[in-house]
DNA sequence: CATAGCATGATGTCTCTA
DNA sequence: TAGAGACATCATGCTATG
């Protein structure tokens, strides 16, 4: 839901921020000692996984098991291991554990994995999502975003009804949604998705539902039948949300929709040269102008406002978009409303998803929100009216914190409990939360996709990436929750 | 120091065509 | 079937300004 930054508002709760002055110094040019470097690798890997919740004998005993494998391996061990210790909860068998380590060494499992490849390679005609920048090449699993880019369903399409059934064990409680963007780099989402008990993601693009593209793909176990819009429904077009700019909109601009919105917004140095070119050529624009503009249009979501005038969309008009009440981030600067709106939810997407809980929880939810951004998930509950009991939310920028915290005095009565960093959400405090609200009903958010998204030109570098990979601690979190919960 | 303004490609998928 | 072109993309880093 939100992208994070590393030089925002950077407060966490409990004092982890000496981690770095640690004791893993690495040695990049002296040391030509083979050991020694493979020593600090080794604690280099066990810092990370301190870093992220869990002890350090279980990083020990994880690279014992697995050897010299990627981080994300080693968390998987773990949590294969701590789940099968709750298998009173999720009877996840030895042979899976073993799988698991065996892959890791490129054994038996590739040639598995080789052969699922090539199936779905035909079945989907070869389209495939690409795949992961694996290092070790043996996590190809593709998978390939849907075209039309509309999940299980959606209001008003007539399309085959999809069932799925879940394994007893992973339709809960609790419920999760997770959410990141559709188009990450390679295999990203084939890893997401095996962390998250292999339940194939809902890809949807929320232009479906409203005048604003928005991919992005969903794994959760919810229910997928009887679900319902929020009502009324949203524009689908421009020209139906915003009226006005039909006046200034030459014939040859053939949007309809918008696409995604993102946290930057165009400069008006380029609208100024868009205006000048515009100005200085015929009317209509020779083709070569035409497809400038057009190209500029496209890429900063311009909209036209005047004659040869473009601009792009002010925040209160992506707050509409997305399905959030009016002013929801008004008191921040307008750059900061930018980069807040572009991280967050599609309502009207998330809702419909979440729509099926109402009738599930009429006396309301207590929901673990990650990443909470300015709320996305709560405004869409709110607009389902589902009762918010308590919301415990985790969230590190100072701003989304406000806006958030604003909306909710404003509109709730439950118990909000706000903390700043998933890494302090110990499996300790989480064991407390349990007992303290009987549980939670619904576990949700987007893990930060930063170095997933397309438009990242300098870190884009998959879901190992220092932002992207909180959503290790997504799945670490929502699996401390299950585990309290089986013990309940 | 906080904020705003600005310029900065790569990696994919899909479509069309030779 | 290969290759070229069209198209989309929850952003980062630098600089100026108070």
């Amino acid at each position: 839901m939100q992208a994070l930054e590393d030089d925002d508002d950077l407060d966490f709760e409990n004092s982890d921020g000496d981690d770095d002055t640690g004791d893993t110094e690495t040695d990049s040019n002296g040391s030509s000692d083979e050991f020694l470097r493979e020593m600090s690798e080794k604690d280099e890997k066990i810092k990370s996984l301190v870093d992220m919740g869990f002890s350090e004998d279980e990083a020990n005993m994880a690279i014992t098991r697995c050897g010299d494998v990627d981080l994300w391996e080693l968390v998987d061990s773990i949590s294969a291991s701590r789940i099968t210790k709750d298998s009173h909860s999720r009877n996840l068998s030895d042979h899976q554990i073993t799988d698991r380590c065996f892959d890791s060494f490129g054994g038996r499992k590739k040639a598995r994995l080789m052969e699922e490849s090539k199936k779905k390679r035909n079945r989907y005609g070869g389209r495939a999502q690409g795949n992961q920048p694996s290092l070790d090449g043996s996590h190809d699993e593709p998978m390939p975003l849907p075209n039309p880019m509309v999940g299980f369903n959606l209001p008003g399409y007539l399309q085959p009804s999809v069932t799925r059934i879940l394994p007893k064990q992973d339709t809960g409680p609790p419920f999760f949604y997770y959410e990141n963007v559709a188009q990450a780099p390679k295999g990203v989402w084939a890893t997401i998705s095996r962390f998250l008990y292999d339940i194939q993601p809902e890809f949807v693009d929320s232009k479906h539902l409203c005048a604003t593209a928005r991919k992005r793909g969903y794994i959760h176990n919810l229910p997928i039948e009887n679900r319902s819009p929020l009502l009324p429904m949203p524009p689908k077009t421009i020209f139906e949300a915003f009226p006005h700019y039909k006046k200034w909109w030459p014939s040859w601009d053939l949007r309809t929709q918008l696409n995604c919105l993102r946290t930057n917004v165009a400069s008006a140095k380029l609208t100024e040269r868009i205006g000048r070119a515009l100005a200085s050529s015929d009317s209509p624009p020779a083709r070569s102008v035409q497809k400038y503009v057009m190209n500029e249009c496209r890429k900063g979501n311009l909209v036209w406002i005047g004659k040869n005038k473009v601009a792009p969309l002010e925040p209160e008009e992506m707050e509409y978009l997305l399905g959030f009440p009016k002013d929801h981030t008004r008191g921040l600067g307008i750059t900061e409303r930018y980069k807040s709106l572009g991280n967050t939810f599609q309502v009207d997407t998330v809702a419909y998803h979440l729509s099926v809980l109402k009738v599930m929880f009429p006396n309301g939810v207590n929901v673990l929100s990650l990443f909470t951004g300015i709320g996305g998930g709560e405004v869409a509950l709110h607009r389902l009216g589902i009762h918010m009991k308590a919301v415990v939310s985790v969230e590190i920028r100072k701003a989304n914190k406000r806006i958030f915290r604003g909306w909710w005095d404003q509109t709730q009565t439950g118990t909000l409990i706000e903390i700043d960093d998933v890494k302090s959400l110990t499996d300790d405090r989480i064991v407390s939360f349990v007992s303290r609200f009987g549980g939670f009903d619904l576990v949700i958010g987007g893990s930060p996709c930063n170095n997933l998204a397309g438009c990242n030109r300098y870190n884009r570098d998959g879901l190992e990436g220092e932002q992207s990979a909180l959503f290790y601690h997504y799945f670490r979190i929502l699996n401390a929750v299950k585990s309290a919960m089986a013990r309940m």
